[in-house]
Order: structure tokens, then sequence, then C-alpha cells
DNA sequence: TCAAGGTGTATTGTATACAAAGTAGGCGCG
DNA sequence: CGCGCCTACTTTGTATACAATACACCTTGA
């Protein structure tokens, strides 16, 4: 997507994942182009866009306002993810080239170098996690698979978590990436896919432990 | 959306579905608003509607072309759906109510006099089938599922395909939501998400065994 | 003849003006 | 005092003009 249009929906949407605008604020399309520096139409599509990441909901008047995340839908996509993840490991490990495996493990290499840094490099775990992620849904090979995890992966609050993460959750994780390796290296399918499900189970309990009974808190801190 | 948006968007999805408008041909965003008789704005709400469907793709330079759909794409397509399909019902079954039950009941019975009706009313039984699937997933009370089905279910040459299906291949789907209602009566999650997944995957061998080695002739015949 | 570069045309991106629809607040009537 | 309607204002939808970009074709030089 061309510059505007990028720029105001990378803005929006950092806005809405740090929290500075709330839950349930309405999205003025007039006020976000001022703000953004450029026309309406721009940000229209960005609206659009967020729309589809569930990021922003409309009134049956179609006004945009902030969607409000509770447990329950943090819940739902992380259910989906390990669902669709889990797939998706499975189809890479059936299809898994050698070159594809190489840069696995370079991404994971990465990763660990990051978790083991002093503090822990949370950013490069963040960007190592997403590549290892990028790879396995590319050698899965479906564009569908692709297109429906886009609007799961980059979800609002989640990355955030990461950063309460300690070394011994980074490590964690970062171990279980390895025995994803192994199963691609060997091919086994179902094992990445077992793998791979847990691994996203895994978090979203790392998530709802630290998040549950907090929401109000987290609101309220947004508020500022 | 409203109506000039909606307008294109139906016209240009109709066009599409039908194969008026071949695969790879591009669609011009001035050539269209032509067409439709409305200005560009509401074709390119329209065009990233349909990109989100995968309906239609863009070039890097952000061109749009109308989708090809290859029969590893419809199998792709089909394989996530029997997935998603299968956890709705899943959910669908443990939360089932006893109005939205009686509601499938309804409209699987409007869609069986549909199958029976000399000769069989494909139409009607299209809609009842829409709206059992609809149900099941409004039980399902899962947004984000409801929302990454929705690129899914309405598939391109699908809907095409029942037309060719005989009174057998109806009253199986029928008997096949018979079996779905009795796993829904019972609560039963597991034996719902089974049906469900043997029901789409059926539906794909149907399409798959209509359509291999015919891909080409169809294009054919869509470009007149 | 081929390659590289440039120019004209087609297509998309952005801004802005105006139209339509919705919302809220006040006013009058019962 | 409450209900409903009407008006003023806000917000979104659509059209259109202009800018930026991409593409295709053609020229030119080796």
């Amino acid at each position: 997507m061309s510059k505007a249009s990028e720029r105001a929906y990378n803005q929006i949407r950092a806005l809405i994942l740090s929290g500075a605008l709330p839950a349930g604020a309405q999205l003025g399309e007039e006020a976000r182009a001022e703000r953004c520096e450029v026309s309406r139409t721009p940000i229209r599509d960005a609206l659009r866009r967020l729309e589809g990441e569930l990021l922003v909901k409309r009134s049956g008047t179609q006004r945009t306002f902030v969607a409000d995340w509770s447990l329950d839908d943090v819940g739902d996509a992380f259910e989906l993810r390990a669902m669709l993840e889990g797939h998706a490991a499975r189809r890479a490990a059936e299809r898994m080239s050698d070159a594809l495996l190489v840069r696995l493990r370079d991404a994971n290499r990465a990763l660990g170098m990051a978790v083991r840094a002093n503090p822990p490099d949370i950013e490069g775990f963040l960007e190592g996690n997403r590549e290892f992620h990028a790879i396995i849904l590319q050698a899965a090979a479906s564009p569908r698979l692709a297109a429906l995890l886009g609007t799961l992966i980059e979800q609002p609050v989640i990355w955030r978590t990461a950063h309460h993460y300690g070394r011994e959750a980074l490590l964690r994780s970062f171990g279980e990436h390895d025995e994803l390796l192994a199963a691609f290296a060997r091919r086994d399918g179902p094992w990445a896919e077992a793998v791979m499900a847990a691994h996203i189970r895994r978090a979203y309990h790392a998530y709802a432990d630290a998040h549950t009974g907090l929401t109000e808190i987290d609101r309220q801190v947004a508020h500022g």
C-alpha cells in the first residue's frame, strides 16, 4: 500500500495497540486525517484494513470505533491461531525444502542470541519470532491460509505481553522452536502440528495468567 | 455498506463468479466505474473487499486482476473450510440453545422440501444451505471465526457446482445436515465436528470429480 | 539487431468539495 | 412534566480534479 495509506494505517494501528486510543473510542475520519496530515481518503483505506483485522468495529451506521478485546476474544483468537498455525506447521513439514530449513535454523539462532543477551533483547526476540513463523507460513504454501493468519497474528495486546516475559519464558519459546525444527527436519507433519499447537496454547496461557483480572486496570492505564 | 459501494461490489462479484470476467483480466477502476455508473471511490472500496476474499489479486504495483483459482486453490479453500467449519460445529454443539436448534430444524426442513421438489429447486437448496451454516456460525459465538469463514464460504465456482448435482447428491447433503442436527441435539461437540468435516470434504470431492481436467474448458467457456 | 533510455499514455493515489445520512439538543405540544 | 418532532451540527458517502507512478512503445546508439 502506498505512502499515505500505509502511514495512516501504521499510525492508527500503533495508537490502538499501545492503548493510546482506548477501546470504544470513536475514530472520526476527519479528525484522524488532521492528525495524520493526510486527507480522508487514505484514512478510509486504513480503517477498512483495520476493520478486516477486527481492530476497529463499525456501528450500524458506519461510524468506526476502537474494538474492545475481552479476554474471551483473545482466547478465541489464540484458539484459532493454534488450529491454523498447527495446520500450517503440518503442511510446512510435509513440504519443507532444505533451503527454507536453513533459513528457519538461522532465524531461530538469532532468536536464541536475543534471548540470551543481558538483558534479553525483546525486540530481537519478537523479530526472530515473526521471521520464524513467517518462514513456516511460506513453506506451508497456501496463500489462503496465509491470508487468514494474517488477520490473526498481529494481535492487539499480544506483542506487548512479551515485554513481561522473564528469561525462562523466552527460553521456553526458543526451545519449542527447536523442537519444531526437529519435526521439520524429519518432515514429520503431525509432530510439527502438535508442537505448534502446544506452542501457541502455552503462549495463550502465559498471556491469560498475566492479564486475568487486570483488564480493567489495563484499560484505565490506557486512558492515561 | 452503502448503496453505490454495495452495488459495485455485487456487480463485480457477480461478473467474476459467473465467469464473464475471465481469470487474469485487469480490473481498471475507471472502466469499472463507467460500467457501474458510479465514481471510482466506491469501486475502490469494492475492489478492496474482493481482494480480502481473494477474488481479485493485486500486482506489485497495485493494479487489480481477476484471481485465477486453480484446482489446488479450491482444494486449499475446502481444506480450510472443513477445519474451520468443523471447529464452528463443535463450538456450536457445545453452546446450542433450544431456540437456535429449532431454527436449524426449520432451515433444514425447507432445504429438504427444495430437494424433493420436481425438478429439485437448486436456488432453494442453496438458500437453505446458506441459512443452515449461518445459524451454526451464529451458535458458535465467535465473531473472529465468523470473520475468517466469511472470506471462505462464498467461493467462486463452488455455488455453480450445485447446479450439476443430481437429486441423490442433494439428498446426501440433506441427510448429513440431519446427522448434524442429531449431534447438536445431543450437544456432542466432537460428533458435530466430525460430521461437518466429512460434509465439507465430501462436497469438495464432488466438486473435484466434476471439474478435474475440465478447468481449461471451463475457462474457455467463460471467455465466451 | 539488441539494448538502454526516454516519452507519451494509462492507471492508481490523494485531496477536496459537495451530498446524504445520522445524531443530539432544544422547542413546542399534549 | 414528558413525549415527539424539528432543526442545527456532525459524520460518512460519493464525485471529481489533480498528482504520482507504472507501463508500453519508440527512438537512438553501438
